[in-house]
DNA sequence: CCTTGCCGATTTTTT
DNA sequence: ATCGGCAAGG
């Protein structure tokens, strides 16, 4: 037993805080407010369970939302108790039913090196199905119907169950593409995500002894974002925490399930999965579940200014049906929320710009310390473009990851190969990559040979003749079989894993035709094959006994919020989904406009608003001090821009708490006049025909009286933004922004020179600038081919920004 | 069997 | 606007 001090676990929690992690009794709910704690709370009473000689580590199963809390909370665990905390389980939901999935895969009918389909593999899968099935002349899609499988699953449904009305043609279409999926799946020896989840709740259930065995390890299970659990993981819970274990006799049994604690913390106010499943009745319906239950509030917020939370509870405070729930702190009211309205999605992020450049000169704050959030993915490009010119450090968060890369999922592709050579998808995959000669009938040709003699695709390779090959590509087939079967040899035989994925690589003559590519695209791709390979030898060190299957899984359930680096000096930029769960001092969110947030998604859904309500809030409350809320009156969409209102949500917000910079009224009407004096929106006219070469002189900005605001249309229109995209061409000069007074600067057409002055800020900052060998000329900074050669000497006079607002 | 070029669909959020 | 799929030509 630890000899740590139970008390000294307790130290420094508020009364309701230290209320949760002591409490003795068996189901716990803790209603934890956004910033109120919880993690604090979960991590202090796992201690306290083991400190207090109530739990062994090995008794403990601690769900969390990320790979990365579930680190970061087995860290907190670990400095609290040191060794004595070792054993634990903490983990993610799929992450857990893997490693039981693994440990049971017989029970499953798997054998334990199965792998599993990420989203692109299954609707590769599907996408062949519904073909074959002919299913797509139902108006089946491989994503819809994913979607619906997927749902289904996600309520611990089977293709076998009833519920689809035969008489329906699509849905007993549907139903074959699930049957064929399910099939496919299991020939493959592959689960998707929901499987992870399904088939451990159907293992359970159809083996009670295992079910008892896992109940009997887990005395305690504490489980955090409660609210965004579905269906399958509310059952896994209840299964796993003795919910079901009656009917066993004998006292010692009793005995044991007094020391049995079920703890589950969260916030309805944070639900924001209901898309994927997540059943907000789960949290609300606990005492319910569980009638012995304790309930605890956390109120006490402990991350966000006063000005934060103000705007925080009277967003969610219009959501009805909620329980009523007020957060407080007494920190200060802190600054003033900041409200802009750009007349483009490039003028919003400009906005952006400027005031992390602000933020950061004025107040210090660490590019670290900022976020950007937004509701679509699709939204980075802007902001993306804007954050490079302004010489901005940034990293995006999730969206197209790593792991999707074509490359990648080839590397991918020919590993999961070596470790389940069943899987057709990926051995399909590696056939013809590199170009063998392999085309759609000789793969077809292969496919065949090994369905009729129950082989898996690796093996049929080295049976090229008896597929009907001829003889030149039957001996590539080959050594691409033997490739794959030395590489799994050598691993058997203790082979280091980037020897292996090396050797592998380059014998299958992947790497190398990369590499010889004339393309430097393609040479880049080679890159990313290098970093793969070395993420592969950072983990064979990082765990020594784990082999080449164990990698695919953790790269499997590697999620976009697990990879945020905190060390990256770098500002973040990822969706208000992914923003759940973290905190930073300054937090951007853009886009707040009808149709964007609330997305128009969410308008003929019920339930749909008080979720993009909850978005919001979940956005507001990961901020600690500065929070700014932008949009932009025109939003280009698929090469269509159209006008936007802006969002309902920023109605709520009391007016005191928030603070114009441009307001929407401002941006639509009368507001103009300084757009036009500037020469930002109305430039086009000067710069010359986008697209042509005239764009790379000058902008030379002449004054002109500015139209009668009643003949003005809002602004900018449809082709200020062509022109802006015209002149961002790739390659162009990347400009700073930050520049100063005194900054030497290098103009693709006049040479260098020295900036006189500035004027004006963001998309309109204009910069008077000597040149060398041109003369005085003035350009707008944002679209001029510029680039800073040296930073004024600090000996020079102090010299600030030159910002106005 | 591979390459090219055109057409159509896509688009909410993610383990 | 961008990507993937399909058809036609090499």
């Amino acid at each position: 037993m630890p000899d740590t001090d139970p008390n000294a676990i307790l130290e420094g929690l508020n009364p309701q805080q230290r209320e949760a992690a002591e409490y003795p009794g068996a189901a716990l709910l803790v209603v934890a407010g956004a910033g109120s704690g919880k993690t604090r709370v979960l991590t202090r009473r796992i201690a306290w369970l083991i400190a207090t000689g109530r739990a062994w580590p090995s008794q403990i199963l601690a769900i969390t939302f990320t790979n990365k809390a579930a680190a970061e909370m087995r860290e907190r665990v670990h400095g609290l108790l040191g060794e004595a905390a070792r054993g634990m389980w903490v983990s993610t939901f799929h992450s857990a039913c893997l490693r039981i999935l693994r440990a049971e895969a017989k029970a499953v009918g798997m054998n334990s090196s199965f792998t599993i389909y990420d989203t692109q593999d299954s609707r590769a899968l599907m996408k062949r199905i519904l073909k074959e099935q002919r299913g797509d002349v139902y108006g089946l899609t491989p994503a819809g119907a994913l979607h619906h499988v997927s749902a289904a699953k996600n309520e611990l449904r089977t293709p076998d169950d009833a519920g689809a009305r035969e008489g329906d043609p699509t849905a007993r279409a549907l139903r074959e593409a699930w049957r064929a999926y399910e099939q496919a799946k299991h020939r493959a020896n592959a689960f998707d995500f929901d499987d992870l989840l399904c088939e451990t709740v159907f293992l359970f259930r159809a083996h009670p002894e295992i079910a008892a065995r896992y109940r009997d390890r887990f005395r305690h299970v504490l489980v955090d974002e409660y609210q965004d659990t579905n269906h399958a993981q509310y059952e896994l819970v209840r299964l796993l925490s003795g919910g079901e274990s009656r009917g066993e006799d004998s006292a010692s049994d009793a005995a044991a399930e007094r020391l049995r604690t079920l703890t589950v913390v969260g916030d309805s106010d944070q639900s924001i999965y209901a898309f994927r499943g997540a059943d907000v009745r789960n949290i609300t319906g606990f005492e319910h579940d569980f009638p012995e239950a304790r309930t605890i509030l956390l109120e006490q917020n402990y991350r966000s200014t006063q000005n934060v939370l103000t705007a925080a509870n009277a967003v969610i405070s219009h959501n009805l049906e909620r329980t009523e729930k007020n957060l407080w702190t007494d920190t200060g009211a802190g600054p003033k929320l900041v409200g802009f309205t750009g007349y483009s999605a490039h003028d919003e992020a400009q906005f952006v710009t400027d005031e992390i450049v602000r933020l950061r000169d004025d107040e210090g704050v660490d590019y670290r310390d900022m976020a950007v959030f937004y509701r679509t993915n699709a939204q980075t490009r802007a902001l993306e473009e804007i954050l490079v010119r302004g010489g901005i450090p940034y990293r995006v968060v999730g969206g197209t990851k790593f792991y999707e890369r074509a490359e990648v999922k080839d590397v991918l592709a020919y590993l999961v190969a070596v470790v389940n050579p069943a899987d057709e998808l990926s051995v399909r995959r590696i056939l013809n990559v590199p170009k063998r000669g392999i085309g759609q009938v000789t793969a077809q040709r292969i496919a065949t040979w090994a369905a009729e003699h129950d082989q898996t695709l690796v093996e049929a390779l080295s049976h090229g003749a008896d597929c009907g090959v001829g003889p030149r590509l039957a001996g590539r087939m080959a050594e691409l079989g033997e490739a794959l079967r030395d590489t799994r040899e050598a691993l058997a035989g203790g082979r280091g894993l980037e020897t292996a994925v090396t050797q592998l690589l380059d014998r299958s003559g992947y790497l190398p035709a990369l590499q010889n590519s004339p393309d430097p695209q393609v040479q880049a791709r080679a890159e990313n094959v290098d970093e793969l390979v070395s993420q592969v030898a950072d983990f064979a060190a990082g765990n020594p006994e784990a082999g080449l299957g164990d990698f695919l899984a953790e790269v499997s359930l590697t999620s976009a919020a697990d990879d945020l680096d905190d060390a990256a000096g770098a500002v973040s930029l990822m969706t208000l989904h992914t923003a759940k769960g973290l905190e930073f001092d300054t937090v951007f969110i853009t886009g707040l406009e009808e149709g964007l947030l609330p997305h128009q998604m969410s308008f003929d859904e019920p339930g749909g608003m008080s979720e993009e309500r909850r978005l919001f809030y979940v956005g507001i409350t990961r901020a600690k001090r500065h929070l700014a809320l932008s949009l932009s009156v025109m939003r280009t969409l698929y090469g269509q821009s159209k006008s936007q209102m802006p969002s309902r949500f920023l109605d709520d917000i009391p007016a005191e708490v928030l603070e114009w910079r441009r307001s929407p009224e401002e941006a639509t009407r009368g507001g103009s006049a300084e757009l036009e004096n500037s020469g930002w929106g109305r430039s086009r006219g000067e710069v010359g025909r986008p697209g042509r070469a005239g764009w790379a002189s000058p902008v030379v900005v002449r004054h002109r009286e500015a139209p009668r605001a009643d003949a003005v249309p809002p602004i900018p229109d449809r082709r200020s933004e062509v022109t802006w995209s015209n002149l961002v061409t790739p390659g162009a000069a990347r400009n700073t922004l930050s520049l100063q007074a005194g900054d030497r600067v290098r103009h693709r057409r006049f040479g260098e020179g020295v900036v006189a002055r500035l004027t004006g800020s963001g998309a309109r900052q204009i910069a008077v600038v000597d040149f060398d060998d041109a003369g005085r000329k003035q350009l707008v900074v944002a679209l001029a081919p510029l680039a800073k050669v040296a930073t004024k000497h600090e000996s020079d006079d102090p010299t600030r920004h030159i910002s106005e607002t």
